[in-house]
DNA sequence: TCGCAACTACCTACTACTAGGTAGGTAATT
DNA sequence: AATTACCTACCTAGTAGTAGGTAGTTGCGA
C-alpha cells in the first residue's frame, strides 16, 4: 500500500469519525507518520482531498450495490444485504457512512463535494427505487407503498439509524430503529 | 431580549446549520456584536455554551411533546404533529434539529453534553412508543409491529429524512422521504 | 550499461490566520 | 461597596497552506 492510498484510509477513518470539520491534516500526518506539509504533494488543498474521499467511496459502494444486485435472489434479499452494508459501515458505532459524517458538516464542503454527495444520495434512492419495483413483483416486501417514496424512505432509515447508534455508540440502537423494516422483508428460503 | 439570550439563539442556529465543530465564539461575537472575550463571561467554556443549548432545546421539545399530547385527538395526528415538528426544523433545509446536528460529531462533546443527547433520544422514543401503543387501540395507524420498534424507527426516519434535505439543502427531500409514513397515518377527522 | 536530466516524495521552515481561553480593567448597575 | 457585563490585550495551541530544499527514483539517449 503507498503512501497516497493510506493517506485516503486515514483520512475516511476521521471523517467518519468526526465529521469534515473535526479533523486536519495534522492528524493524518501523525497516524500516518510523514510531516504535515508532506500531505499537501499528494492532495494540494483539504477539499481535494474530500473529493477524492467521496468519490472512492461511492465507487466502492456502487460495487457493492452491484454485487448484491447479482449475488441475491429477491428484493427482501438485496434489502437485507443493504441493511448490512449500513450496519458494517457502523463498526461498534464508533463512525458512520461516510456521506452521512459529510451531511452534517454540508456547509464546509466544495461545489464538487456535494454535487458527489448528492449524486451518490440519488444513485442509491435509484437502485432501492429498483428493488422496490421487484419486490412488487415477487412478493418478499410486505407493505409496499410507491417504489420511489420507499426507496427515499429506507436510505433515510439507515443513515438516521446510524446517527442514533453513533450518538450512543451502541450498535444495538441501529437494530432496534431497523427492526420493524427487517420484518417487512420476506426470511431467507432454504436451499 | 438579553445577551445571554441572544448568544444561545445565535449559536443554535449555527450549530444547527454547521455542527459542533463547524462554528465559534468569534461567529457568535460577530452575530451579536459583542467582543469575544464577553462570551467568556456568559460560558466559561465553549462546552458549557453546548450545555445549555441541549438542556434548552429538550426543554422546548418536550414542552412541544406535551402540548401534542394534548391538543391532538388521536395517534395519527400526533405523529402528523411530531413529523411536522421534524419538517419546521428544517427551515427550507438550511439547518437540522440540534440532536441531528451534534449527533454527527459527537466525539467533540462533553459526557454531560452526551448524556443529555442520548436523553432526548430516549425521551423522544419513548414518548413515540406511548403513541404507537395508542394508535394500535384507536387503529389511526397502519402496519404497526412493536411499538418500541416502531418508535425508534419514526426518529431514525425524521433524522435521516433531515440529513438527506440538508445535504441536498431541498425540504422537498425530507417530504419524499417521510412521504410513506404519513400514508400510513389516518386522515384527520373532518369536525 | 551508464550518465544525467527530470521527476517524485518527502523534508524543514515558515506564513497567516483562527480558535478557545485568561487576565486585568472599567463603567454601569445593584 | 460589591457586582455585573462588558472591554482591551494577550496567551497557547491549532489550522491550512506555501516555499525552497534534498535524496531517491525513473527514463532515456549515447
Amino acid at each position: 500500500m503507498n503512501t497516497r492510498t493510506a493517506l485516503l484510509d486515514s483520512a475516511e477513518r476521521a471523517a467518519r469519525q468526526r465529521g469534515y470539520d473535526g479533523f486536519s491534516y495534522a492528524d493524518l500526518a501523525s497516524d500516518i507518520g510523514i510531516r504535515k506539509a508532506s500531505i499537501h504533494h499528494h492532495f494540494p488543498k483539504k477539499a481535494d482531498l474530500a473529493r477524492e474521499l467521496i468519490d472512492r467511496y461511492a465507487t466502492r459502494f456502487a460495487d457493492q450495490l452491484s454485487e448484491i444486485a447479482a449475488a441475491e435472489p429477491n428484493a427482501a434479499a438485496k434489502l437485507r444485504a443493504y441493511h448490512g452494508l449500513y450496519r458494517d459501515a457502523l463498526g461498534a458505532g464508533t463512525q458512520l457512512c461516510l456521506c452521512v459524517a459529510f451531511s452534517a458538516g454540508r456547509d464546509s464542503l466544495t461545489e464538487p463535494v456535494l454535487d458527489q454527495l448528492n449524486t451518490f444520495h440519488a444513485r442509491s434512492t435509484a437502485w432501492l427505487s429498483l428493488v422496490f419495483e421487484e419486490g412488487a413483483v415477487d412478493g418478499s416486501v410486505a407493505n409496499l407503498t410507491d417504489a420511489a417514496d420507499d426507496a427515499r424512505a429506507t436510505l433515510a432509515l439507515m443513515e438516521g439509524a446510524q446517527l442514533l447508534a453513533r450518538a450512543a455508540v451502541d450498535l444495538s440502537l441501529f437494530d432496534q430503529a431497523t427492526a420493524a423494516f427487517l420484518c417487512r422483508l420476506s426470511p431467507s428460503q432454504m436451499h
